[in-house]
Parts: structure tokens; C-alpha cells; sequence
DNA sequence: AATCGGATTGAACATACGTGCAAGGAGCCC
DNA sequence: GGGCTCCTTGCACGTATGTTCAATCCGATT
């Protein structure tokens, strides 16, 4: 049984390593790496994009002390949470905002993430882009778990929340738990029958004692419509019901108000997301915003207590500690 | 009192933040960045350098599982201590193996020195490389603790050994404790004498309960000549005797022999460097050394347990793990 | 207020770097 | 063994980056 050892990786991942140490540590320039390497200039530029995307080479970037900006020392005096407010121009276009700060999360994801860790994850647009971009990070006996079903009318969803989910997988080396069901059934009593069912119950228990929750915000009422919203998970009745109970957004398919409160909202009594009491149990929660169109989701995401660390896009940050 | 905190600095290293921020988490090239900091390009390219100096980004080289090289695992094997083998091509001269490794050392050494913690320091060629390529981080309450003397019959030494000493303390901002004695008493009587001073004996404490020690090795009989040999700090009635006692290197000036013993060395009786009772209990030992003339001296220093974790360049590596 | 020295800036230049491309190899199937 | 694809390599090109230099700014000093 090969585990990733096998002789040609291998021998690339040594070359990769000496070229690392040689540029990062000795400032030498690529052009030198490869006389002491015998390969060309071009093969060493290509080892090194290598040795950075496999996370050989890790780049932080410190706080040593005063670090924390002003907006984030705001946020976490007003919130008590952990604020990481990522740079991004005021002209910068939704689009671009999320992808910045998605990167910045997939860079800093695996100083969260460890060995023998359970760590649960939403799907939608902004757990996308992360996945898309993670820095890969060795990892033994851990899991990936799917908080929240992703199939609807059309299709089981499968392809889509896989995908995310197999890429973090990867990443990591970890286990990956896929959870096969709807983001919403249409009978309330067919979850709890498939509650009661120890396939599912076995995921359940995971989520409820994973060590991290990673997720954005859903915002139904604003701009830009999340996937959850464009992509026939719902009905235009059951919409119109969440706008009704005064829902302003939603973590993982489990919507809430702008108070924080989540009771009485009939479709979480449907959705395949863990119940807020069960994701407040877990130690840290990190929630990805980009765009003021999620601005309100986020106070109410707040107010729920729903979140110990914030990532969010400067300008929703600027707007985040004005008066409400 | 103003710490770092002088507002040109601090402006300086907030927009430097941010640059590395926007440089190397999200992959935005120099020139859009300049535009997001309203300043030139050349004007990023030099904070992006300052956040490098300073410590600010922090890159590291990851050794995911496979990393210890087979020459590494050779010596840690062998040994019993942990080995660093720094790569550098056969064709290089002394001069550039010792800039080299010592570079890679520099960069690193902020992983083993943090807050609290006190660190022994010699002095002498190998040191004076590696304290110009100190990464800086910040430390609290810890201190830098100068090993032994280096006056002399011509200087105090306090100009260069300070020099060395100051750059380490100013780099993890810690205090430094110099020792101001020549390298060799005349006699051993005011060793002895000194010794029993309480200012001396409050330094000499310090050393007792470092937490690292950091040197390079001495080699009196090999090609090139370890700064204590050329430096006036021997005469040759005193490197005679130390040849005819079988001496082959010596760590902060304290002399063994090939097969680490040390007993009945006269001049160790008048040498200012800790005993290497005292050295053995500090524990970690980082020891430093490049260029294959420092074999012999290498080999000893090892067989008298001096040695925790070794830097060492790759060609004297290979011929540490040959039959001796 | 004038002058000086040192630090900072952007333009211009010289390198260093990333990447598309065609050529060469290594496996694999026929 | 020939021919196929897929992967890797080095070259060449265009772009990105580091660095020098003259101009400018700032603060301190006279």
C-alpha cells in the first residue's frame, strides 16, 4: 500500500522542498536553484507554484501585537468575537469581494483545522469559492461533515455540495461526510422518521461534537439571491412565509430574524440544517461574508450568537459597526 | 512611553500589513496594490520587503511527513539529536556554506525562541553570520545571554561580541546580558574570585537556567581558523598546549576532545564559557556549522553531548554520516 | 526664516519571474 | 514495434519585481 509516496511525487516533493529552502530561506534566485538543481529556470519556477500549492511552503502574515486594525478591535469589542476584516476596495464589485475574502479564508483555513478535528461545513456561493482555493494541509483522523442536505425538486444535489465537500476532503486528507438528503423535505415528519435512522443519526452526533463550523450567511430579502433561493430549493409560497416571520437570513438552511430568534419560523421545522442549539454548542464557528447586501443577515447572525469568528470584506466591516 | 507604536511607524506598518495581505494572500500583483494604497509600485515592492524584514510575513517551510531527508534521518538516527541539513552545493566555497547556513538559521529561529524564555548566545564568526539575518519577532520577558567572555589582551571585546549580542536582542526584543570579561583569565585564581561576585554569579545563574543555547564550534587544528585562534586570544606557548592535550574544537571557548572528554584541559580552567556540566542541562542545544574543516570538531562536540538540534550544511553532513 | 541632512518618493532601468508553446519521453493499447 | 495520449521539459516572450537615482519632503538646527 503506496501512500503518497510513490517514487516520482516523491522525488518532485524533494526537489520542491530543496527549492523552497533555497529561495525562501536563502534568497537564492530561481536561476541558481536550477544550476544546483540541473533542471531549467522555468521547471524551478513551476516546483516552487508547486511547493506553495500543496502548502510545502506556508505564508502567514503576523499580528505581533498591535495587528488587530482598528475596525476589528470594533467589531470584537461590540460582538466578543474574533473580527478578520480582509481588504478590499470600496469599488470592488460583489463578485470580486467574494472572491478576495473567500481566498483569504482558504489561506488561513489550516491554521483553524488539525489533526484528529471535525470540522462542519455549509455549501452555497461562498463556500464554494473557498473550496475552490484551499491550501492543502496534511491532516490524520479528521473529518469533514456536512451540516445541511442540498438536494431539491430538480436534483439531489449531490454533484454540487460533493464537489465542495470533496475538495476540503482533499485538502486536508480527511474523512468526508456527505449527508444525501434534501435541504428541505416537504413533510415535516419524514425528517424526524430519517432522524431516527442510525445512518443518519451516526452524522448527526458529528456535527454535534465537531470541533469547527465553517459557513456563510444566506440572505433572502436583498440583492444578490442566494444560491439557496435561485436554485429551486423553495417555493415562491414558502418564501413569501419567510418574509412573513420577518426572516432576514439563514446559516446552513436554518433561517432567523433580525433579533437572532428562530422560533416559530415553520420551515426550519423542514430544513436538514443542525438546530442553532446544537451549532452554538460547537467551539468555533466561522462565518465568511462578503457584500453589504448580507449586511442585516450578519446583525442577525450576530444577534443569534451564531458566529466566534468573523471574516468579512472591509466595506460590510465599515458598515457593520455603524449605528444599526 | 511610546512603544512601536510612534505614528510614522505605525502608519508604515499598517499599510505594510495590508500590502502583504493583499500580496500574499490574495495573489494581487504590486501594481494593484499601489493603486488599492494610493502610492507607486516601487513604494509596495518596499513595504512588502519591510514586512519580510521585519517579521511581519513569517514563511515557513512545512515538513508534512516524509520531509527529514535520508541524510537527516541518518544523523538523528545516529546521533540522537535532531538534524537540519541545509542544502548547498558542493562547488561552494567556506565563506558562502557558513552565509548559507547561517541565513537558513536566521530564518528560523523564531520558531524555537519565544516569550519568557532565556537564550544563550556565543560569539565568534558563525554567530556574527546568523545575527545579521535574524528575522525579528517579538518576544515579552525574555532575555539574551552572552555565554562567555571576548576581551582579550588588545580589546575588551565588547565592540564585537556586543554587537552580535545586541542584534539578537534587539531582533525578539529581548534584554540583553553581556559578560564582560576577557575570553581567558591569566590566571586562574581571578576566575575564581570573579566568579564569587554576585554580579557575575546573577549572569552566571541565567546561563544555568537558559532555555537555548545557540553556537557555532571552534576547530584550533584545521584550515581555516576560528576567530579565537586569529584574534589574539591564544599565544602559541597556550595553542601548543591545547594541541599536545589532544584538543579538536571547543564550544564558547571551552576545549574537548575527540572523544568529547574534557577533564584535565588547563586552559578550560581560565576560559570564561560555561562548563559543559552546566551546558548539558540546558535543553536545547542548537549548534551550528558549516564547512567540512569543522569535522573533527563536530564529531567531538557530539560524542561530548553538547548537541540537541543541528544546522549543518550538506557536504559536511554527508561526511559526518561516512565512517569516521 | 534659511539651511542642512536624512528619509521617502516615483520614474526609469535592469533583472527576475510566470506561462504558452513546441519538442521530447514515458507509458499504454493495439 | 508502431502509434497513441498524457505528462514533463526548456525556450522565448511578455510581465512583474527589485533597485538606482534624482527630486522632494520633512524636521531639526542655527
Amino acid at each position: 500500500m503506496t501512500f503518497d509516496t510513490d517514487p516520482a511525487q516523491s522525488d518532485r516533493s524533494r526537489d520542491a522542498l530543496t527549492a523552497a529552502h533555497l529561495y525562501y530561506m536563502q534568497d537564492l534566485t530561481m536561476d541558481a536553484i536550477a544550476q544546483e538543481l540541473h533542471t531549467s529556470r522555468s521547471s524551478v519556477s513551476r516546483l516552487l507554484s508547486h511547493a506553495r500549492e500543496t502548502g510545502l511552503v506556508d505564508i502567514q502574515i503576523k499580528s505581533p501585537l498591535d495587528a488587530p486594525s482598528h475596525l476589528e478591535q470594533q467589531i470584537e469589542a461590540r460582538f466578543q468575537i474574533t473580527a478578520h476584516v480582509v481588504p478590499v476596495p470600496d469599488s470592488a464589485n460583489d463578485v470580486d469581494r467574494l472572491e478576495r475574502v473567500a481566498l483569504s479564508v482558504a489561506r488561513i483555513l489550516g491554521q483553524y483545522f488539525d489533526s484528529n478535528m471535525t470540522m462542519g461545513i455549509a455549501w452555497g456561493s461562498t463556500m464554494n469559492a473557498i473550496s475552490r482555493h484551499i491550501t492543502p494541509k496534511q491532516t490524520h483522523n479528521s473529518q469533514i461533515v456536512q451540516l445541511n442536505g442540498a438536494g431539491n425538486m430538480r436534483t439531489t444535489g449531490l454533484g454540487y455540495a460533493s464537489e465542495i465537500l470533496g475538495r476540503f476532503g482533499t485538502a486536508f486528507g480527511a474523512h468526508v461526510q456527505q449527508f444525501p438528503v434534501p435541504a428541505f423535505f416537504d413533510d415535516p415528519a419524514t425528517k424526524q422518521a430519517l432522524w431516527r435512522e442510525r445512518s443518519v443519526s451516526r452524522l448527526l452526533e458529528m456535527q454535534a461534537i465537531m470541533d469547527i463550523a465553517l459557513f456563510g450567511l444566506g440572505s433572502p430579502f436583498s440583492g444578490v439571491v442566494s444560491r439557496v433561493y435561485a436554485g429551486g430549493y423553495l417555493e415562491q409560497a414558502e418564501f413569501d412565509a419567510l418574509g412573513a416571520a420577518g426572516v432576514v437570513g439563514d446559516v446552513a438552511t436554518v433561517f432567523y430574524r433580525a433579533d437572532g430568534s428562530a422560533d416559530g419560523i415553520a420551515l426550519n421545522e423542514r430544513s436538514t440544517g443542525p438546530d442553532f442549539t446544537v451549532l452554538r454548542r460547537t467551539p468555533r464557528r466561522i462565518c465568511v461574508v462578503a457584500g453589504r447586501s448580507k449586511l442585516a443577515s450578519l446583525r442577525g447572525a450576530l444577534a443569534a450568537s451564531l458566529i466566534t469568528d468573523l471574516f468579512v470584506d472591509e466595506s460590510t466591516a465599515r458598515a457593520l459597526v455603524e449605528a444599526p
